[in-house]
DNA sequence: CATGAATGAGCGTTCATTCAT
DNA sequence: AATGAATGAACGCTCATTCAT
């Protein structure tokens, strides 16, 4: 059922992501059992997020902690999240639309937005390391971990829309972007 | 009334700008008169979408042809839009709310996407003009403006969540982000 | 719309009254317009509860009025409220079904569980003064109050059940039981 | 089972009594047995009554019987009904409930109503021998007899409706009241 | 006995839309 | 231009019920 709603989620959108649509997917014949088994939409959604948090971590992970370097391993991140997008094309577009929808107010899905805020907040604090260790130029580590989130975000969802477009190309082409980006100058 | 419903889209998100609170914004008693004036919620959108597409080309347009190199007119187009921005708070919050949630199928707001499309596609020019030059490093144009696209986008979005967020400061680390990311050669 | 929703009450009961048999019965094809003018069903439930508090009070004040000693004026009210039955027949038993059907917790319902308590505080006073005077004997009047209202609306309640109920005779029985209530002594 | 639907009815009413309320007080997990064990809800609901009715009326009917004259026995039954509302609190409101939310059409319920009805004919004769018998003076049993019900169910509702209500000394004050209202004139 | 998934009907509500005024 | 009543569809949700396990 979080797979059924992943997957109307990703292809629909947050908002069209009904209960009808949904149970439809799901093979289920009714709404109803929706309700049975979460605590309304929200409950839902939360657990699309969390199944989806759940999977890419575990993809994404390994892949970053396989390099050592502090380039390398944003390389990897963002190229290992375009891997995972081809691997499961619907996981990370509905994380994308269910987070990119939110308002502050629903209570309980702050936590999400916490939780990604969280995360945000560990990478800003590599990217400091790395930049005290000369690695990586003289940047606010907020923005640009902004920026790199919000640009693979953008792919994920052009993917999407766009069944030809080559988002792994893309995310070579970001990884090496954000590469010259974050580049320490004395490399030129 | 397309003010109120580019007030309302900032506020309270694409979906849940009903006509009831558009209506209730603009003064209206009654929702009756929007479905009278525009030919459907999809017509309002369309008309809010090109409302702000003027404001901001008036706004950004000039910000940009003041500058000569390739460099400064990427710095003025991501700056500009960050003034704009502070100047028109609702605005660019309400495009990014009505593009972002477009789904293909919706005939008539695909000429928006095309138009934007279109604009990307001017950029991407440029900036395949400003290669050739030698003013801006190797790199797929398209990946690029996208990507900056998005940045500003998020920048956007975040200010309308977190009002104490400093939408120009980040605007400029957002210039000097790209600037790099235009200049530099990669390394690896 | 009120008027219906006090048919529909009264004729299936407060639970049973559900949007969709008022709309019917109010001639509406969808339970819409009742969500439209009302904010809820409790508001509705209001709505029709003051109605019949109006309709009630034109009715049986004067009548209780038209006399000046504490045993007339309590036997009016009895039958008053019994006449009014038969005038009216569905108001009474609609305010019965909703107040009995009331549970503390309903904010905003709560004013009327007041407003019926203040209306009973009245006539413990009337009723005080009377036994003052010499005009009642000694008894709670709270229990006294409560008792001739349970038993006029056990009436109410069984007009609406057994058509062929006399109610106005039970009415005028009641009178007589309760007014030898209020005047003998207890013998034991 | 049929306790847990006692408390239930008792603490939240007979329509929000719903089998998942039920259930979870009966510390089943599912509202499926209930459905197993009990053909439907009205069926629930017959059990509740013959629970309650047998209980009521081993408690009540020694403690009228004891005493041997009409006027006693009048009051021994109010008072004792009363008395078991301290003894089993929810037993008495439950039933209160259920009947009152009784409608005509639910067949198998009927046996109840007319369960009741039987009983209210039985007191109706016993009043009708004291009359002849020169013990209460000179009026219309049945309205007698449907007065003291609902005064006596009344002061069950405000029991659970108000925690601090002392609903025997209610019993009391009622079994005054009526004592004075069937009372034999002379005897003043 | 008991569970838990599934069903289908009904509920109150919101929404865009229409239309007579 | 504007109002306000009305419509019909969709939505999330609860409920009693069924059934395989």
């Amino acid at each position: 059922m979080v797979a059924a709603a992943i997957d109307v989620i990703a292809e629909t959108g947050y908002h069209q992501a009904s209960f009808a649509k949904i149970a439809e997917r799901a093979g289920l014949s009714s709404t109803g059992m929706i309700s049975y088994h979460f605590d309304g939409r929200d409950d839902l959604m939360r657990e699309v997020v969390a199944e989806v948090m759940r999977v890419a971590e575990a993809y994404v992970r390994p892949r970053i902690e396989a390099h050592e370097s502090a380039p390398a391993r944003l390389r990897a991140s963002i190229e290992s999240n375009l891997d995972l997008l081809a691997e499961y094309p619907n996981h990370l577009p509905a994380i994308v639309e269910v987070l990119t929808n939110l308002r502050g107010g629903d209570p309980g899905m702050d936590s999400f937005l916490d939780k990604t805020e969280a995360d945000l907040a560990l990478q800003v604090e590599r990217i400091r390391e790395a930049q005290r260790a000369g690695e990586f130029c003289d940047f606010d580590p907020w923005v640009m971990v902004r920026a790199i989130r919000a640009a693979v975000d953008d792919v994920v969802r052009r993917a999407t829309l766009e069944p030809d477009f080559d988002a792994r190309r893309a995310g070579r082409e970001l990884a090496d972007l954000f590469d010259r980006a974050t580049r320490n100058r004395n490399t030129t």
